[in-house]
This record gives C-alpha cells, sequence and structure tokens, in this order.
RNA sequence: GCCGGAGUGGCGAAAUUGGUAUACGCACCAGACUCAAAAUCUGGCGAGGUCAAACUCAUGUCGGUUCGAGUCCGACCUCCGGCACCA
C-alpha cells in the first residue's frame, strides 16, 4: 500500500483485474436471484459527455450494490450504432459509415473502461452488425404477417434539415428531435407499424408500473396516447342519403349544435358539393388550408377560418337542420375528422361563431343550489350576448328537449345509448397516438426487408433469406433519396415468389427499432437462430431498474413498451411491461462562460466538460464520488470543479485513514474483544450500524447523494474517536476494523478502483466481490445510550434535558417541569397540559 | 391557455408517520504547520442582537388546522418542464 492516495495507479490495477479475472460476467445458470440493471442504449459517437458519466455511476452503482447484497446481476453494454451522425459523416466528409461507427466504438469502449463501470462486456451488442440487424426484419416480417406492419401514402413529418422522415414522436412539437429544425408535412409512402393497435394496453397497463415509474414520464405517455370517450354521432346530410359522422366526448351539449364542420381534408367534401353553387369557393378555401398546413411548422396557431357549403346537415337528436361548413381548425387526423359545433360550450367554436355570427345556443347551465336561478337563466332564449366566453363544464341540461334537466354526467351515457339504440351512432373511444412511421430515407440502417415484383407486388423476404445486407459502399449525395437506391447490387433482385427480376425496397428502418427490444439480446446475444431464446429471457427479464433521461419518455419508452407487448403477442416473453422501474435522471449543467446561466454542456455553447480529463486530473472514482453526491439523481446536476476536489478529498481523508491503521489491524484479532470497551469506541460502533442502516434503505429509493453525506459522516465519527494506533486498546481496533470494513463496502458502489484497494490493504485477498458481502445493521448496536430530549414551551424550544432510552413519560414529563430553564418561561402561568413524546420531546403548554 | 413539478443559508442540498430546521459538502473567515505559498489539520459560518449571552425573526406570500407545520388544508406569487386548435 502505497502511503498517499495515487488514483491513477489504483485505477488502472484493478481495471485489469477485473478483466483478468471476468469479475462483472454474469452466468445463465448462477442459481442466485438475478438483478437486471440496464442504462440506455449510448449512440457511438466517439466520446463520452458528463451526461453519460452520470447515468453509468448512478447504473454502476445501483449494481455493485446488488452484488455486494448477493444478487446475480446482469448489468450489460452495447451500442445503438446505426443512425444519423455515421451518415453525416459519410456526406460531408465521404468517410464510410461502418469505419467510423466502429472506430467510435473502439474509442468509447476505452472510456467506459477508464471509467470502471462494471460491464459485462461478453454481452456487447451493436446494432450495425447484421447478426443483430437480421432480428430487426425478422421482427419487421413477424409484424407483416399479422397486418401489423403496412404500407401507406400519407403526410409525414419531414425534417428538411436530415432530409428525412420522422416519426410523430420524433417530431413532438413540431420540431426535429434530433436537430430542432422545423418539420414539414409531406406526401410520401411510407412503412407504419400498427402501435395504435396497442393504445389501450399501453394506456391501461401503466397501472402495472405506476408505483414504480416517475409520474412525469406516465403522464407525457398517458398524454401522448390521447385517450379520449366520447361517441360517434352520424349527421344525416339534408335530401341526401349521405351521413357524416362526427366525434364528440360531449354529446350532452347536442342541442347546442348550430353547424357541422368538416376538415378542409375530409373526403366527403367532394361529394357533397357535386351541385353547390359554391363549389368553387369550397375547393378553393379547402387547398388553400391544405397548403397552409403543409408550410406550417412550429408557428402559433392560426386564425379560425371557415366557408358555409351551402349544404345542410340535421341533428339526429333534435331534427334540427344546420349548415354545414369547412373550416381550418378542424383536424383530419383525429376523430373522423369533423365535429359538430358547439359554440356555447366549446372554446374554439365559440370563437368561430363569433367571428361568422353563428348562433350561440346555452344547453347546459351551472349547477346551482338555487333552483330558481337555473330556470331563470334558462328562460333567456338567445343568451349570445350574455356569454362572454364558452362554458365547458359540467353541468345540467336546458333546451335540450326530453333530455332537459338530466346531470351532464348521466347524459353522456344515456345519450350515447339512445344513438346507439336509434341507429345514427355509439359510445366509442379515440386516441391521438398515430402509427409509427418507421421508413427513412437513410442508408445507415437495418434495410426493409421487402421485394416489389411487376407481377406478384409487395413480397416480403423469406425468413430464411435474411438479414437483407447493406452493400459496402453507396454514394451519399444528401438529395434526401435513401443512398441505397443508387446501389444496383441492392436494389436489382428476385422475386421470391415467381423468380422473376424485382426490386428491393430502400428505405431503412428508424433506429428506435433496434432500440426496442435491444435488451432481451442482452440475455442470448450470441443467437443466430432466434432473436433470443426466450427460457433465457424469462431467466433475465423484465429489466428490474432502468436508467436514463426523461427525453425518450414518449420515444423509445413508448416504442419499447409496444415492442414488448408485441413479442409477448407472439410468445416471445410472458409479460407486459418490460421496464419494472424506471429512473430519470436528471441534466448535467455547467455554467456558460461569461453568463450566470447553467445549460446542458454542449460543444457549441462552450461549456462541455470531457471525462477524461477530469480522470486524468481526479481519477474516476472521485468524478464518479462527485456526480452522485452532488445532488439527488433526478436533479439537476450543476457541475463544480470545487466540488470534484471536495470528493478527491474525502477519499483521500479515507485512504489516509486506513493507511494510519492498516498495520495494527494485520496485528489484531478480528472478534469483538470481551473487555469494557470505550465510549468513543462504543460511539464508533453505533455510528457505524447507524450508517449501515440509512445507506441500505436509501439505495432502495436511490437517493446517493444521502448515502455519500452518511459515509462522510462515518469518517468523521472515525476521525472523532481520536486513537493512537499504536496504544489503542483491542476494543477500540475492532471498532476501527468495523468502521473501516463497512465504509469500505458501502463506499464500493461509488468509488470502487479505491474501495477495492483499501478492502485488499485490511488484509482480504481475492477483491470485493468473492470475499465481501454487504455489511448488516446491528439494532441493538445502533440505539442510543442516551437521549437527548427537546423541551418545548408552547412549541418553542426552550431547553433539552438528558434521559436514558428506558426513560417513562412520567419521568420526562417530571424533568421537563423541573428543568431551569422551562422554569424561567412557565413561572407566573398556568400550566394546561404537558406532551410527551417517548422518546423524542417534550411540549408544556402553559396559558 | 391547459397539465405537471418545484420554491429551505452565499451555493449544491438534508430533515421517518407533523415533533430539536439548515445534516453532508462547496465557498468563505480565523488559527496551526511553513521563510512563504500550496497541500494538510483545527475551529467558525441562517439573519438581527450582545463583549458574551439572553432573546427575537427565519423553509416563496397570506390565511387556516394543531400543544406543535418545511411537512397537512385553502388562496395567491414566482420559476422550471411538458403539451399546444385532439372536439
Amino acid at each position: 500500500m502505497d502511503e498517499k492516495y495515487f488514483p491513477e495507479n489504483i485505477e488502472k490495477k484493478w481495471q485489469q483485474h477485473w478483466e483478468q479475472t471476468k469479475a462483472f460476467q454474469a452466468a445463465d445458470d448462477d442459481p442466485r436471484p438475478r438483478f437486471y440493471c440496464l442504462e440506455m442504449l449510448p449512440y457511438p459517437s466517439g466520446y463520452l459527455h458528463m451526461g453519460h458519466v452520470r447515468n453509468y455511476a448512478i447504473g454502476d452503482a445501483l449494481a455493485w450494490y446488488k452484488r455486494l447484497q448477493g444478487f446475480n446481476v446482469l448489468h450489460p453494454i452495447g451500442w445503438d450504432s446505426f443512425g444519423q451522425p455515421a451518415e453525416q459523416a459519410a456526406i460531408k466528409r465521404g468517410v464510410n459509415p461502418r469505419d467510423w461507427t466502429e472506430e467510435n466504438i473502439v474509442l468509447m469502449r476505452g472510456q467506459y473502461k477508464r471509467l470502471g463501470i462494471s460491464y459485462d462486456w461478453s454481452r456487447e451488442i451493436a446494432a450495425h452488425r447484421p447478426e443483430y440487424y437480421k432480428w430487426d426484419q425478422w421482427f419487421f416480417l413477424k409484424m407483416f404477417e399479422r397486418g401489423l406492419a403496412y404500407k401507406k401514402k400519407s403526410p409525414v413529418n419531414w425534417c428538411p434539415n436530415e432530409r428525412t422522415v420522422l416519426s410523430n414522436e420524433q417530431s413532438s412539437g413540431g420540431v426535429c428531435w434530433r436537430c430542432g429544425a422545423s418539420v414539414e408535412k409531406r406526401d410520401l409512402e411510407q412503412w407504419f407499424l400498427r402501435i395504435t393497435d396497442y393504445a389501450e394496453q399501453l394506456v391501461e397497463d401503466m397501472k402495472q408500473i405506476e408505483d414504480s415509474w416517475p409520474e412525469k414520464v406516465l403522464k407525457r405517455q398517458r398524454d401522448w396516447v390521447g385517450r379520449s370517450e366520447g361517441a360517434y354521432i352520424d349527421f344525416a346530410v339534408k335530401d341526401s342519403d349521405k351521413k357524416i359522422r362526427v366525434f364528440t366526448t360531449r354529446i350532452d351539449t347536442i342541442f347546442g349544435a348550430t353547424a357541422v364542420v368538416l376538415s378542409a381534408e375530409h373526403p366527403l367534401i367532394d361529394e357533397l358539393l357535386e351541385e353547390s353553387a359554391l363549389k368553387n369557393e369550397v375547393m378553393a378555401f379547402a387547398a388553400k388550408v391544405k397548403s397552409e398546413k403543409a408550410a406550417r411548422g412550429r408557428e402559433d396557431e392560426e386564425e379560425k377560418e371557415g366557408i358555409n357549403i351551402g349544404v345542410l346537415a340535421v341533428n339526429p337528436f333534435s331534427g334540427e337542420s344546420i349548415p354545414i361548413w369547412v373550416a381550418n381548425y378542424v383536424l383530419i387526423e383525429y376523430g373522423t375528422g369533423a365535429v359538430m359545433s358547439v359554440p356555447a360550450h366549446d372554446e374554439r367554436d365559440f370563437e368561430f361563431a363569433q367571428k361568422y355570427s353563428l348562433p350561440i345556443r346555452r344547453v347546459i347551465e351551472r349547477i346551482s343550489h338555487n333552483q330558481e336561478s337555473i330556470a331563470h337563466d334558462a328562460t333567456h332564449e338567445d343568451q349570445s350576448t350574455a356569454m362572454p366566453h364558452a362554458f365547458t363544464d359540467y353541468g345540467i341540461l336546458v333546451n335540450s328537449g326530453n333530455w332537459s334537466g338530466k346531470l351532464s354526467q348521466d347524459a353522456l351515457v344515456e345519450m350515447a345509448n339512445y344513438a346507439g339504440e336509434h341507429g345514427f351512432g355509439q359510445a366509442a373511444i379515440t386516441y391521438r397516438i398515430r402509427d409509427w412511421g418507421i421508413s427513412r430515407q437513410r442508408f445507415w440502417g437495418a434495410p426493409v426487408p421487402i421485394i416489389y415484383c411487376d407481377k406478384c407486388g409487395v413480397v416480403p423476404v423469406p425468413e430464411k433469406d435474411l438479414p437483407v445486407r447493406l452493400p459496402d459502399h453507396a454514394e451519399f449525395t444528401g438529395s434526401g433519396e435513401s443512398p441505397l437506391a443508387g446501389v444496383a447490387d441492392f436494389v436489382n433482385t428476385t422475386c421470391p415468389t415467381c423468380g422473376g427480376t424485382a426490386k428491393r425496397e430502400t428505405d431503412t428502418m428508424d433506429t428506435f427499432v433496434d432500440s426496442s427490444w435491444y435488451f432481451f439480446r442482452y440475455c442470448d446475444p450470441r443467437n443466430d437462430s432466434a432473436p433470443f431464446d426466450p427460457e433465457l429471457a424469462k431467466r433475465w427479464t423484465p429489466i428490474d431498474q432502468y436508467i436514463g433521461g426523461d427525453s425518450h419518455a414518449v420515444m423509445h419508452l413508448i416504442y419499447t413498451r409496444f415492442w414488448t407487448k408485441f413479442m409477448r403477442d407472439i410468445g416471445l416473453v410472458s409479460f407486459d411491461e418490460p421496464v419494472k422501474k424506471l429512473l430519470t435522471q436528471g441534466m448535467v449543467t455547467n455554467r456558460v462562460e461569461g453568463t450566470d446561466e447553467w445549460k446542458a454542456m454542449s460543444k457549441s455553447l462552450g461549456n462541455g466538460v470531457d471525462p477524461d480529463e477530469m480522470i486524468a486530473a481526479f481519477g474516476a472514482d472521485a468524478a464518479r464520488l462527485f456526480t452522485l453526491f452532488a445532488a439527488p439523481v433526478e436533479n439537476e446536476l450543476r457541475w463544480s470543479e470545487t466540488g470534484i476536489e471536495g470528493a478527491v478529498r474525502f477519499l483521500r481523508r479515507v485512504y489516509t485513514m486506513v493507511w494510519r491503521w492498516h498495520e495494527r489491524l494485520s496485528n489484531s484479532a478480528s472478534a469483538p474483544p470481551g473487555e469494557e470497551s470505550s465510549a468513543g469506541a462504543r460511539a464508533l460502533r453505533r455510528k457505524t450500524h447507524q450508517t449501515i442502516a440509512k445507506v441500505t434503505s436509501d439505495f432502495e429509493g436511490l437517493h446517493l447523494n444521502t448515502i455519500v453525506a452518511a459515509l462522510m459522516e462515518l469518517l468523521n465519527e472515525l476521525g472523532d474517536l481520536n486513537a493512537d494506533p499504536g496504544t489503542a486498546s483491542e476494543g477500540d481496533v475492532f471498532a476501527v476494523r468495523e468502521a473501516l470494513e463497512s465504509l469500505v463496502l458501502m463506499l464500493a458502489p461509488f468509488s470502487p478502483h479505491v474501495a477495492e484497494e483499501i478492502w485488499e490493504n485490511l488484509g482480504h485477498a481475492g477483491g470485493l466481490l468473492s470475499s465481501g458481502r454487504w455489511p448488516q445493521a446491528d439494532t441493538e448496536l445502533a440505539r442510543r445510550e442516551e437521549l437527548e430530549i427537546p423541551i418545548q414551551v408552547n412549541g418553542k424550544l426552550r431547553s433539552r434535558v438528558l434521559a436514558s432510552t428506558e426513560v417513562t413519560e412520567e419521568e420526562l414529563r417530571t424533568a421537563a417541569l423541573n428543568d431551569e430553564k422551562v422554569r424561567a418561561f412557565i413561572e407566573g402561568h398556568e400550566v394546561v397540559k404537558v406532551i410527551v413524546v417517548p422518546q423524542r420531546l417534550v411540549n408544556v403548554v402553559v396559558r
């Protein structure tokens, strides 16, 4: 053991040791209970940033903790290695995306090893290798067989900057998830996966995880799926056999409908206009709305515009004829693309009605305890001038024929049933989520395994022909067309069905396909006859703890839930939810130079911190310790150079403490001595066992910052013992040994290298994992010998008394009342009562 | 606009079921060691008040419940995040 703490030597030594002994390899046949700890799959950009470091430090702390507790821990790593940056490098610098990616993997693997993250490298996977993407294609075929993968032409999100299509999830908020550019709409033929078939389950199954996933992620998913209960209602077109179906969540307001409003893209418009005098105007209007929509990026809501098409519809409840309009505020994507307009009870309809002076008819009144006021309000036939804005609450129905007097809540159910019974509608549930568009006009992705044959049409590649391999070279023009389209050897093929000439699909799959199921592959990473063996998946999954940023709340985390449900439906797994517990860690920020702003580290802001530089300057152990100590894991973490120095200081103090004692410890018995121990030794043992209890319980909630604080307190207590190793009694030595060994075991999840080094120097050979085990708290030893009981007078702290742990309530009461300081406060007052909380405090209430 | 989350020292943050507010660290101040500095060690560190103490005031604001509120209830303010015509 060196006298001084040299992190560089220690870290190299133990990283080699772990590698040579394959310390972190998880065995499939290990009989101990498993724990699957996973951090989100990284993209191999070539360099780690501090956000990664934080992510892996958290995961590794948990993995170590569980290992020391005796679990068989699976902690794997791999590469989300398809995707945009490699392709950009190819376009801009002419490099081969495969070479570029492989080089980056080598660089990053080195960084992980220098950080000392305890991965099972034998299970490493990479999405861009044919052994992996073969199974992306296999899953695609399984979905295609079941009608869950389909192709259609539709307006899709187009990123003008990256020249490719994005899914709805990737263009949430109208901007590209990667580059932030405003997305446009384009009509393209695209492959979709029917995630909408699973919409109900995606909401319903949240019940299984609602206590173990962050509420903000669940909320965003709930909003994204956008389940809404309501009813379809058919409005007959007057003097025609056509019908317009609308969706409403407020069927109780239907007597207030003063128009039916269609989206400009509604398919029925053409038919309705066949004989209309207004045909040209309406068509011109619809075209204008469409072009505005296509051009619209993130801009604010447009002013509502519409046009009356001069055809009437019949309200099936009231029999009333009302005009049909086309307007820009009705979305074709949602519901039926048509709505009933109820200005009195919907803000948007209200605004629209005001602009075009449509009637506003009130049919819901606020429920008042004063029945007369309802009756009074209800007598006002036309209240348009009386309503400053729409009344959107539930209430009581008025001016609604036989339904008047009903409560909204009841009417919603009864009116939908009535519509069903009379054949003009039904109760219905709609969802906001759309199918997942997975086609990408890219080279660097898994090719969609489809062949187009002039004779046979769309033909799936037979399973035996998988993988459809990417060619080695392609021309990267950045034109927006898939580079694969220019590779004749790839495109031209023969039809698997008829053997005739045929062409391959040239789009590749969204990289989120790769990451939707990768953690199952870790269970069986070299399987070449199936994506994974279901038995091995059963052995390891679902993931016990998943850790990553919340930026994937409605991308990766919703896709992977969908994928898992599909895998369940084809018999590969037997559960509904892939992730038992989810932690979304906070961002790592740094001050932007010359400002007071803290922002996520980035190259463009110049506030990035290079993990390798931190390791070189302070050591991986200190860097990791600081990121876990400085803030709760889910909070923003503000980077601080002086903070990391504090972490080094702590590790050095631990090291020095061991240096002081290790010789004496190696010459002393490790059993507790029979002799009476000193007060200092008893205090140290008490602190040791209190710390073990606190650390163990804090680990369960991943309160890592307070664990580090507790370890620091324990070290401070060790310093307070103030015993000389040369002359200390056997009792003191035993207390020191117990404290140090416990401290080291509990430090291992945070700073494993120095923990290993110390463990060895405390006389344990073979490394922490083989001989170590998590320390056990002894509640007897943790108990205080004497209590300091605060005494309050009227709720204000006035004094403290010392008492034994066995003190009775009556004794405490007497001690409080006789306390000198307390007496000064109660003199001249009447003691009304004395509240004694056993073991905690006394409050004397005086008047 | 709607929906979430959060407001505690100079800073990051602690605080079982309501029960000693500010643990731990950073920064800062003083002392020891040193020719000196760094490192290290020791002590101090919410505000006011005092030689020192007593004491008073402090967990965004105002009110409420309670013997007792950072914690529970109500109203409001501010900040951050998400969604944004979803019928």
